[in-house]
DNA sequence: CTCATTTGACCAGC
DNA sequence: GCTGGTCAAATGAG
């Protein structure tokens, strides 16, 4: 595809992204009954991964091409930091409602019945384990406690494959809160997803949102932004990009399990009609790390 | 037919 | 001998 038309094409995803943020805080202060909210919820999620995948798609062909001088749509191409993981140690035990779906494939090679505990043991080694001499294994088992059912996965080794495009995976560029734990989070927000096709109107406040699927309650988490603790790139097109958001210690105000899946991370903006606005980025979270005491998930 | 899962057997470490 | 991890034949789904 030639390069304007993909960034073209790049600028409408990312205005249909914060449309959809934009429609998912609408429904959010609507005057709407749990279900219909959970319903338009479901959509915007499905519709914000579906604008997730699509712009990462983009990006990394737009990356691809040489970038000709003059182009009427020239970009620098966007610098997305590739965030190695600083989880190198392993093995990693990891508390989940969601285990099977970590971004990785693989494929159950037995099953035991641990002493002491209700459920078994489920082994999985990766589905590359041969084709790619893939040495990443997981251990999957189910908390004998715990509401919704949580289970620990303990992984052995790091993946050394290149997996296929899993159909219904979200990208996996993670989202991290190192230093979560008791509710108290010190940040460094890693929103490479967070754009804005239009000026960035001044960022008051950033907040965290627990959605936890027990009562339907959402919890907030809401701390003002200090100085240098956020760092808005612009570039010559008004584009914005939130690129590290580091040092905003967060206390939840409401006690809450740190464990249900889906995390919002927004920012509570004023545009220039004064009016707030969020920009935001949903995240399912997959796990807990006990080591790190550590919550980390996927953007989309 | 192919591939993933299941499940009892086997093995190593303690 | 017990326990946890792995193997491999049987089974099932697509």
């Amino acid at each position: 595809m030639e390069n304007s038309l993909v960034d073209s094409v790049i600028r409408e995803m990312e205005q249909a992204f914060e449309l959809t943020t934009k429609l998912q805080s609408l429904v959010e202060l609507g005057n709407y009954s749990d279900t219909q909210k959970e319903s338009a919820r479901m959509v915007s999620r499905e519709l914000l991964q579906t604008c997730n995948a699509t712009l990462s798609m983009l990006k990394s062909r737009r990356t691809n091409v040489k970038i000709e001088y003059g182009s009427q749509y020239q970009l620098a191409p966007r610098e997305i930091p590739i965030r190695t993981d600083r989880r190198t140690h392993y093995p990693r035990k990891v508390v989940t409602a969601t285990p099977y779906s970590d971004g990785h494939q693989w494929r159950k090679y037995g099953e035991k019945k641990i002493n002491g505990c209700i459920f078994p043991r489920s082994y999985y080694r990766c589905t590359y384990s041969e084709d790619q001499r893939c040495e990443a294994k997981k251990q999957v088992q189910q908390q004998d406690r715990g509401v919704p059912s949580l289970f620990l996965v303990i992984y052995k080794e790091e993946h050394t494959c290149k997996p296929m495009a899993v159909e219904g995976c979200r990208s996996f560029e993670q989202l991290q809160l190192p230093g979560c734990g008791e509710y108290t989070c010190n940040t460094s927000f890693p929103l490479t997803q967070v754009t804005a096709s239009t000026t960035p109107p001044p960022v008051d406040s950033f907040s965290l949102r627990f959605d936890d699927s027990e009562d339907s309650l959402m919890r907030t988490a809401v701390r003002s932004i200090t100085e240098g603790t956020i760092a808005w790139r612009r570039n010559d097109k008004g584009s914005v990009s939130c690129s590290e958001l580091a040092s905003a210690d967060l206390e939840f105000l409401e006690s809450t399990e740190p464990l249900h899946p889906s995390l919002s991370a927004v920012h509570d903006v004023d545009d220039e009609d004064h009016s707030p606005r969020s920009l935001g980025l949903d995240t399912d979270f997959f796990g807990f790390d006990l080591d790190d005491m550590e919550l980390f998930g996927t953007p989309y």
